[in-house]
DNA sequence: TTGAAAGCGCTAACAT
DNA sequence: ATGTTAGCGCTTTCAA
């Protein structure tokens, strides 16, 4: 007595019309006759057919769906960027899957894993994973990563190294002498390009650079962070990020360190709230909605004409808000 | 370059059997020599072969991801949603799909349906779509709401309303007789309900309530949100939520109006950059990570025991900062 | 134990 | 606008 679930050709059947048609009746309604259409879902509710969504996915048409996977979706600097991605994707008719893979590699490659089972290439932001990793990923699927870069694999970066040296430059010019760099993450790709920019230019510049952290990058990061800073003789740090930034700025405050008079900040990112504290932070700029756009074309290509897709750097720009200025007096 | 994702036949290629053995491998192991199944696990190493959960699993809940449609990823009131979201699914072992319908109800169920194909089923975020649409939807699978009530479909929600009557009482206790609420979109329901809310409780206690907007729920809208108030007599305002808000902070500054000694202004959500402003930011908050929460163990009870989800109704409070404070003498 | 071949329910070219 | 046909990746007969 078990009947099996009714199929599309059982309604077809019923009403005497092609299974494409009951196909397209649930799938592209537009496309089917507004007469034919009603017959068919009539039919359909006679039989009892319910639509399998899963079975689609089986189909060749595939999913039209992209992963895009970043490490913190509270992160406000995501935001442009998931921003971007998603409108492209949705110029070419695809839906993005957004993950967070809470700043672990093991969730980021566990989530990735699932997701990519069922979607048609993913995106990488500041990934966690290592080259090796991510690399055999790349060879079966199409992939793109943000903010990282790997041989082989299309990879999209703003150059905040570049704008790490733009900062440095700045604080020399107004005067100071000792900084300190407020690490991110240590197994982050990104983290390491920008301290080894600020230690760098330092160095040409002839000025004492002192490495902090690792930090989380997030506001309590930067509370230790700042913690860390009233130990030092440094007069102005650059941070991994704003949130780190605003942390130590709001702990700085709070233990009686004036902005910028007794000492100078600078963030990266330009995320927002980035101009909401006071005062507000000068900051590293990128154009972080090209990057999300760009990596969905990268995937694009690579779906399509099977080519592998474009690499590209940006140009990040300094952004002077208010928490920078000459070191005090006493500290020249 | 890139071939297509491995398949079943891919592997047998490799290690020279038939497909149907490197099925039998992964679907039922005991009934393929070890030998042989050591041999094609080892070349589904090799060439990066994952098994595809679609293809096999008729049962909904095979997939093991869940998808959550949110109106704008770039509102930051949904992080702490999300990541609790996120948590509770990765302790089942689920992954979470994110989706982003930007405020637009044709991309919100077209990005719907395409995860709901792949996926388990959905949490919908402050939803754009009608009812009938949602109730339709939760009929074929797996589904809960937030910030939204519906009839027969598992819903959480904050009591934002009630704390919108608190809101009123705090500013009528302050001494304010004329205020305004900031509309966020005409079609969300949540903010139907708010604008309710104060409408009642200000007709109870005496107060005048002025409607003004729809504004989009950003900062531009805010902008434009303090444009129309300094037309208006009220001496404060509640606003649909923390970036109208922050918006309406901004622009009224620069406008040379005094926040709040010349006017009072409430928010909603308690979002990250709501303590950032000066003055920080008095706003309505509530449990956002247990609306996530909540709603994936309504799924997963509606996935497991084929049960209806329970609902719930979170208590929200007001947190006064700095943004409030009794009307100028004049106007009392 | 293994291989060949026939589906599973659905979609998308390509005709008509 | 609709029907025909050829798959999608995998599982499952049925022989060998």
């Amino acid at each position: 007595m078990d009947e099996a679930r009714p199929t599309i050709y059982d309604v077809a059947r019923r009403c005497g019309v092609a299974a494409s048609t009951v196909s397209r009746t649930f799938s592209h309604p537009s496309r089917v006759n507004p007469a034919t259409r009603e017959k068919v879902r009539a039919a359909a509710d006679e039989v009892g057919y319910v639509p399998r969504p899963l079975a689609r996915a089986e189909a060749p048409g595939r999913t039209r769906t992209l992963t895009l996977v970043v490490t913190d979706i509270a992160n406000p600097y995501y935001a442009p960027l998931i921003k971007a991605a998603q409108a492209q994707a949705l110029a070419s008719d695809y839906t993005l899957a957004l993950t967070d893979s809470d700043e672990s590699p093991r969730v980021e490659v566990s989530n990735l894993r699932q997701l990519l089972a069922t979607t048609s290439g993913a995106i990488l932001a500041t990934s966690r994973l290592s080259d090796d990793v991510i690399r055999q990923l790349a060879q079966h699927r199409p992939l793109a990563i943000v903010n990282r870069e790997i041989d082989g694999v299309p990879s999209l970066v703003v150059d905040t190294a570049g704008g790490m040296r733009k900062a440095v430059r700045h604080l020399a010019a107004i005067g100071h002498r000792r900084i300190a760099y407020l690490s991110g993450p240590r197994n982050s790709w990104i983290n390491g390009a920008r301290w080894q920019a600020v230690r760098q230019e330092s160095a040409a510049l002839g000025l004492d650079a002192a490495f902090l952290g690792p930090y989380a990058p997030n506001r309590q990061g930067g509370h230790e962070a700042a913690d860390a800073l009233m130990l030092q003789r440094a007069t102005a740090a650059v941070a991994y990020n704003d949130l780190i930034a605003i942390g130590t700025l709001q702990r700085l405050q709070s233990a009686g360190v004036r902005v910028p008079d007794d000492f100078s900040l600078i963030g990266c990112d330009d995320i927002f709230g980035a101009d909401l504290t006071v005062p507000a932070l000068t900051t590293i700029a990128g154009p972080t909605e090209r990057l999300g756009r760009s990596a969905v074309d990268a995937l694009h290509a690579q779906i399509a004409h099977r080519t592998a897709g474009d690499s590209a750097v940006f140009d990040a720009h300094l952004v002077t808000r208010g928490s920078t200025a000459p070191p005090p007096a006493a500290s020249r």
